[in-house]
DNA sequence: ATGTCTGGCATCGCCAGA
């Protein structure tokens, strides 16, 4: 079984309804994880979807924050979700295939703007978070699994524009990626992108509040593919559409992409 | 500090969150 996968936070999906239906109509992944949907489930434009041929979605909901959605081509039972660190939002949904492979679509908490605990609650709830997810995938030793979304974590010095200037910027500091590093470690994770593009500066994330994202180029790597160890040699050609990002009122993060020979 | 987007509403301009 072959299947292509794909992850992007769309920064609400009934905004972008028509950019999801362009990625489905230009791409055709087998499956899309969509993450900031900022919409109640019974809200997500799934029709339009549907008629596309994406007739399976599960997804997480609430009113105008976060929000998780996996639109499937393939059939995909649900497989629950977690609330780590018990905030009450959605930010995880699972879906498992015919074959037996469970995917895990997250969108973890970005933390705020000061990288300090004791100052910023928003900070400590997103390492929590992560603690949280360390801590359950050492309990379930997933199988089978490929992890996929916003981590709202560039882990690798080549996964941001300026490894010096974000050392103390909320995404790259030195804590958040060790706490990263643990949950992926923790799951036996494989960096699925990283493993076919090892080299070089990656992103998938452009501010809005950039302008000339593209000339400028000031990105982070957000958003992620992970498999565990025993799928991951299944999987190939990963890549960042990065042209997505230029679209016409664009979400400010590009869709990665990554396919699987299983 | 700034920049730019989003959804929500004690809504038509502001706020929080990112």
């Amino acid at each position: 079984m072959s299947f292509t996968l794909a992850t992007w936070n769309i920064n609400s999906v009934r905004l972008r309804a028509a950019l999801v239906s362009r990625l489905l109509t230009e791409e055709a992944p087998d499956i899309l994880c969509l993450q900031e949907c900022k919409s109640p489930v019974e809200k997500i434009p799934a029709e339009t979807f549907h008629a596309l041929g994406y007739t399976h979605m599960i997804a997480r909901g609430q009113k105008g924050y976060n929000g998780v959605a996996i639109l499937s081509k393939l059939p995909i039972e649900d497989a629950g979700d977690k609330d780590f660190a018990s905030l009450g939002h959605a930010r995880h949904v699972a879906g498992r295939l015919e074959n037996g492979v469970t995917i895990h679509n997250f969108y973890v908490p970005a933390g705020g703007d000061v990288p300090d605990r004791e100052r910023n609650v928003k900070f400590g709830q997103k390492l929590d978070y992560l603690t949280e997810m360390r801590d359950w995938f050492r309990a379930e030793r997933p199988e089978k699994a490929i992890l996929v979304g916003d981590l709202n974590i560039a882990p690798r010095e080549d996964d941001v524009w300026s490894h010096k200037q974000l050392l103390k910027v909320v995404s790259h500091t030195p804590i958040e990626v060790e706490h990263l590093g643990q949950a992926q470690e923790a799951g036996d994770w494989v960096d699925v992108t990283r493993a076919h593009i090892p080299e070089g500066q990656l992103y998938s994330w452009w501010s809005y509040r950039s302008p000339n994202w593209d000339a400028a180029d000031k990105g982070r790597r957000l958003d992620h593919i992970w498999a565990t160890a025993d799928i991951a040699g299944a999987a190939h050609s990963s890549r960042v559409l990065r042209a997505v990002r230029g679209w016409e009122q664009p979400s400010d993060h590009a869709p990665v992409f990554a396919s699987f020979d299983l």
